[in-house]
DNA sequence: TCGTTATATGGTTGAATGGTAATATAATAT
DNA sequence: ATATTATATTACCATTCAACCATATAACGA
């Protein structure tokens, strides 16, 4: 890993903060498997046009995304796929997570049982 | 990667929303040659007390640190070293944006250049 | 017990930002 | 030229949230 300066975590963050928000998120399914013009972004995401306006601008000033005019419609594309790499690291840490707490708990439920138990 | 239904991608937004700020990031970095607890974080990433203190509850609460309790003291670690992993990744694809802003910007000045000797 | 140190919490404020409606711009067809 | 469709922008409101101050809690020593 590159050594992480003030300077380059900051642009990590503002990275992070991109995909922080649900609706961006969306959009970026909803171009994964090819690209898109904003109507059919807009219909995938049942989100507002001027929203998936701004989001689409906020993606592509990001370089998430590329942006592709034709015609009267304009398209985006995914600019960097790896994007769902880390959705795959995430899940898979959200999962672990999720793991360790349904055992918690199951471990929890058989102490309260014996100690049940015992009462009797 | 999983099916990134609605509900999966809320929770991946947290996530990133977590790792979206340059204070939380740092905290992370402070601990990621090995646990401290909060006296020595704040003296190294030059945060108030409240501040960092309610940065570790939610870091905590979002399952990306531990928290141990040590006489008056609380030490914190690192609950899943991939977040580095992620920042990694966020790197790289910053590398390759800026080369090709700096590429395009060369070829720019390349072809100003060129038109300029036309002038002459 | 009391004081001290370490950490957590509550309250406040200001800045950033997502959503939406209205409007502007751009491209095409009639 | 004008209407129409697609996209972008602006203005506004509501919400979120980081930073900070003050205060509370918890652990330990004198």
């Amino acid at each position: 890993m590159p050594t992480l300066t003030p300077t380059l975590l900051s642009h990590v963050a503002e990275y992070f903060k991109v995909l922080s928000e649900l609706s961006r998120l969306q959009v970026l399914c909803a171009i994964k498997s090819g690209p898109k013009n904003v109507t059919e972004i807009m219909a995938e995401t049942e989100l507002g046009q001027a929203n998936v306006s701004k989001h689409l601008k906020i993606l592509t000033q990001a370089g998430l995304i590329s942006r592709h005019p034709r015609g009267v419609s304009v398209y985006y594309e995914l600019a960097d796929p790896m994007i769902f790499d880390l959705c795959t690291l995430v899940c898979q840490s959200l999962e672990q997570r999720l793991q360790r707490q349904s055992q918690q708990l199951s471990d929890l439920s058989r102490s309260v049982f014996v100690e049940s138990e015992k009462q009797v």
